[in-house]
DNA sequence: ACCTGAACACCGTTCAAGT
DNA sequence: ACCTGAACACCGTTCAAGT
């Protein structure tokens, strides 16, 4: 009779996960992996200590969480840039690069996160689908840009690690602040450039 | 009287610090960085779960000396390949690539741990200096590419940045499992090829 | 100088019990 | 179905005290 909210609700919450998620990217964002405890996202939910037990199997299983959501986000803004119209291929390489250093400057601690090799054989197979649709936009544009013979012949998928690792690489320097972020935004046109055209003088 | 060893050391060790190094680097790569414990450290050393305090004052602490460590063994082994006579230029990438890339296969757990992006702003001026020395073999070795007109002309560190995050990308996605080791091993030669060459047709 | 042993404030996980 | 509260076995860190 006395509390103002949720009459019909049982206990505190609606949809606890959620909570439970974004509680868990807010300290992730701010304080970093090693800051992430259930307890204390229990407490700061209002919530028992226990109560995450039933939505996340595991501690593992929250991080694992974290990282599909953030996989669901990238891939988002990678086929965004992907499928813009009107551009060159040297045009489009550099806009889902943009796409996805953008990313890993805004989320470094997620980004680390997702590549870390820690993975529940149990809940992988949603990531490893994930980490798959990341891959199949880079695949795409190469397939395409082959296909009109914009890039070099041989085996594409040896193609597109050499531009995946080339990106991943920029972005895991940035994530972990080996690379200043806005001087790798600034040199991405010509990054891009010097993938396509090589180091070596024409 | 008793004891068959050691009779004129106090308590255990000669030099707990190594040997506990040792084991955390065992523990690291057998079992991965979550499972790093001071005190299971403490007892596999035959060593009150305390007496680690007294040579790392933090975890932390810990961690970067594994993570310096490893960067000591790593610039070894990339001095060494970039040190080779008579090769190409092309020859010399090779041989660098393959040794990065042969400590990332080999020490996946250590690779992750030195590019976390943690380090305590005390011990870090160190790592920070290992750091720059791994860069520093690349960096020489585009210098005196440039200085003889094999690479192209301009902002050395950019033309660094680029080789340096296609070594880095492939290494990461080694270490995170989202490459295969050998597979990208066997592409190694034709990787740096196409970063030389560039993507497109010439 | 180097280590011990107890103490403190935290964890993750489990499980009977409540609503 | 969903959550609580107590319990268990661990942590990292600190600090007086021992040798």
């Amino acid at each position: 009779m006395s509390r103002m909210s949720s009459t019909s609700r049982p206990y505190h919450h609606g949809d606890l996960r959620a909570a439970l998620l974004k509680s868990a990217e807010r300290t992730l964002r701010e304080k970093g992996v090693g800051a992430l405890s259930l307890r204390e996202l229990a407490r700061d939910t209002g919530v028992s200590h226990a109560a995450p037990g039933r939505h996340f199997k595991d501690k593992q299983a929250l991080i694992d969480a974290l990282a599909l959501d953030g996989y669901e986000r990238l891939n988002r803004a990678l086929g965004a840039a992907a499928d813009q119209p009107g551009l060159t291929f040297e045009g489009r390489m550099t806009a889902l690069a943009r796409a996805y250093l953008g990313f890993a400057v805004e989320n470094p601690e997620l980004l680390e996160l997702m590549f870390a090799r820690k993975h529940d054989p149990d809940g992988s197979a949603q990531l490893a689908a994930a980490v798959d649709q990341s891959l199949g936009s880079l695949t795409r544009m190469m397939a395409d840009a082959q296909e009109r013979g914009e890039i070099v012949a041989g085996d594409p998928e040896r193609i597109t690690t050499v531009a995946a690792a080339s990106l991943h690489g920029l972005a895991a320097l940035i994530a972990s602040c080996a690379l200043d972020a806005e001087e790798a935004m600034n040199g991405l046109d010509e990054h891009v450039h010097l993938l396509l055209h090589g180091l070596k003088p024409r």
